[in-house]
DNA sequence: TTCTGCATGTAAAATGTTACATGATTGG
DNA sequence: CCAATCATGTAACATTTTACATGCAGAA
């Protein structure tokens, strides 16, 4: 049994091999891990045969080891597939402070429901962009960007809601100010 | 400098005074902990003076600590709510699993997506409980509740955007098994 | 009578982050 | 010239999870 980013790396390169730097960067927006995780974790599962690499000589640019899939990883990856998914798990620090916004002067937290907005600027952008990419004849189920397609969709609407809420949230924030500075 | 996690915890207690068991229970939607990290924890912010607790002892129940904080934990709180918010992390299975859907049996994943249904379920019947139990007048800048009302408010909008993806997928994936199973 | 909730704790293992380490090329 | 991108790796540290440990009371 591997742990949840090892099926993560096997299930991306069920469509494609590449590199550990390419699985890092497809698998951050979804699964954050920085490279001095996913590097010896892939070095394990070639150990124990789940992948395997060729190194590339590349000029201008520094070798690189492209994996592989093997028999074993693609029936270990199905197997896993299988099983029920477990319940998402989300960190976010405003939500921590949202907590005790109450006794704090509104111009401290109005600034920081605007960063958030900016943080889900930039990375609504991002998701845009990476969705412009997926042309409408990979949009169908048994397409291999199908995953990328429809995760691309959540992150997207997701982001939506959290703008929303941000929204929201500023105008409360702002209506109470000015009822403060108007005592 | 304390970790993120002691920080909510502090905020917490700026509302109101709890034992460790409460503060679990109220931290768990917005930052999943187990009790064997909150107590260790609790001891540390004791000993560096963020907090002081109180041993109650109850008749049917164990014994508890209620944790009250301090002038210091009190200052390290709004030292640290001014500083902007870093981004939100989550990890979810279910994207890693959607990475792989392309090339398995749509029998195999419809289930996934109806696991998560019913997850989302029971996530949002939960969060409807808590926020009934808000009053309207709980619901203003100003209240402790605050943080509160406004956090499940959007625990449900994006529960509610991740039941409609559900779906969406559900559909595609659904209307590619009856094509397959016509041919 | 067995399970759940209340209530606290420790120890070990797994997972994740930050920092150290190297080095070429390209764009601003 | 400085920063970013590509590309890989290790070591130390911090965080999180799982397992071990105890024990009473009330509900099913």
């Amino acid at each position: 049994m591997l742990n949840t980013l090892s099926y993560g790396l096997l299930g991306l390169l069920t469509s494609e091999s590449m590199s550990g730097y390419d699985l890092m960067l497809r698998i951050q927006p979804f699964w954050q891990a920085k490279h001095s995780q996913i590097y010896p974790l892939l070095a394990k599962l070639e150990k124990s045969g789940y992948v395997q690499y060729e190194r590339i000589e590349q000029r201008d640019k520094p070798d690189k080891k492209v994996y592989t899939i093997t028999e074993k990883g693609r029936t270990a990856v199905m197997a896993w597939l299988g099983e029920p998914p477990t319940e998402a798990t989300t960190r976010d620090e405003l939500s921590l402070k949202s907590q005790c916004i109450w006794l704090a002067d509104k111009e401290l937290v109005i600034p920081l429901f605007l960063t958030r907005r900016k943080q889900l600027d930039t990375k609504m952008a991002y998701y845009e962009k990476l969705l412009s990419r997926i042309s409408e004849d990979e949009q169908h189920v048994h397409s291999p960007k199908f995953g990328d397609y429809i995760l691309l969709n959540r992150a997207i609407s997701v982001a939506e809601a959290h703008m929303k809420w941000c929204n929201w949230v500023v105008s409360m924030l702002e209506q109470a100010k000015e009822q403060e500075s108007s005592q």
